[in-house]
RNA sequence: CCAGAUGGCCGGAUGGCCGCGCUUCGGCGUCACAGGCGAAGCGAGGAAAGUCCGGGCUCCAUGGAAACACGGUGCCGGCUAACGGCCGGCGGGGGCGACCCCAGGGAAAGUGCCACAGAAACAUACCGCCUAUCGAAGCCUUCGGGCGGCGAGGCAAGGGUGAAAUGGUGCGGUAAGAGCGCACCGCGCUUCCGGCAACGGCGGCGGCAGGGCAAACCCCACCGGGAGCAAGACCAAGUAGGGAUGGCCGGCCUGCCGCAAGGCGAGGCCGGGUGCGUUUCCGCAUCGCCAUCCGGGUCGGUCGCGCGAGGCGCUUGGCGACAAGCGUCCCAGAGGAAUGGCCAUCCCCCGCCGCAAGGCGGGGACAGAACCCGGCUUACAGGCCAUCUGGCAAU
RNA sequence: UGGGGGAUCGUCUAACGGUAGGACAGCGGACUCUGACUCCGCCAGUCUAGGUUCGAAUCCUAGUCCCCCAG
């Protein structure tokens, strides 16, 4: 991920959740902010998997699955100057890879974000 | 072969592409770091889980002790750093058996409880049984007495109530009965023997010496300071050194207010208050104290943090838990938190098609380190090994 | 991650180890021309599994779920 960063604090996720933009695909939700302070910097990228996704097992496989379809997709497609939030759901454990993939293209063009 | 018991072990394998974390090395870069590039090595579990116990470690309290209080454990012996853990025994219960289960000290130290029912729940008599003993109505009489069963009295066998009714069965015995006597069983005490002990065995004595509950209070024995890695240490940055409301002391001196009586935490001293679990003496800290609320700062980094009661193998001792010795290995260290994503082949299971070879599709348990270790408990697809028991068949 | 607390009808809340009670809500009925109020009745529950006890919501053990706190 060496073209992205990471979100980190808690109240840098509750900025993005305000500003709400979001789409939300069987497998995610994605939201979407512009960065605060760098216009032109490159994409930041939050993860958020809740209890309501399941046990510890399963909320580590959705947060990586997750981060594997971020490093195939977003390093060439991301809008820069713009945070990400990355929601898992229940799904997305269990939703083929593909999908997984197209649901955050999808979710990247509906937010205007496609590059 | 079937059914079962116990103990131990495994917890998919291989490869490819793309990635992640840590360490080391190399070169780039820098005054030196930082940073990023490349390579190599390593990278979740038997329960990492629940957080139910025990320790290490860290800080605080530790001053000096005793008593009290509180909490925990509870047959005996051993193992262990320790334990509520483990091993071996004992006792009780279950199973044809291998084997399994048991909070399993004390109820004549004391207190308490035992609802309803029942006469009575710890010391009793409702129904009942009896008339040997004492008194009496009535009846009979051969006039000696007898019958009668009202009262006093005796009894606890039977009925009934209950979870539980003061040893059980049988025989004798008696007015009726009763360990009242005897035999066996149970129980208590005890000589001797075996055992470190719990306890067991043989014998003797005692007629029973006194219901249940201690996962009720309690007694006895033993153990225990408190908090926890968000412990704690250092570096950097940085604000404040507060405010409001309410409640609660005495004496003396000074000061202030007041003409005075007097008042006032403004100050000092003494008593004293508060804190160190309680009390006593002593000691220490703090002088206003206590409660509630408001206000202000930070949300960074490094260490702690991976050589340990460590893993594996062999030998020796021990029934065993385990211990000792030798050899060998270094084996995760994240921090919105790495240990992954995708694909292929094989393995196992299920479904469908097929005579078959095989083909197609689906699935692969429970579950993710967060300071570490020893246990316990709970979850778990499928499989392997060893020993043993019962049954059937064959030899 | 560590520490602490709790679970009783749909909701809130009682119950020395001895029949699980009350209020609100819901349903039915009565009163009323109708509704409200009031009255009567019904519906219902001890988080789960074991154990101790004659008897467990209560005591003990294990589990499940929920809530609170933290430098």
């Amino acid at each position: 991920m060496s073209a992205l960063a990471r979100l980190k604090r808690r109240a840098e996720f509750l900025r993005v959740a305000g500003s709400r933009r979001k789409w939300a695909a069987p497998g995610l939700v994605l939201q979407a902010a512009p960065s605060p302070d760098d216009a032109s910097g490159t994409p930041r990228i939050g993860f958020t998997a809740s209890r309501k996704v399941g046990i510890a097992v399963e909320r580590n496989r959705a947060r990586r699955r997750l981060r594997a379809a971020v490093a195939a997709t977003m390093p060439l497609h991301a809008a820069a100057g713009h945070d990400y939030v990355l929601i898992a759901r229940a799904e997305t454990v269990r939703r083929p890879y593909a999908d997984l993939l197209g649901d955050l293209e999808t979710g990247l063009k509906r937010l205007g974000l496609w590059r």
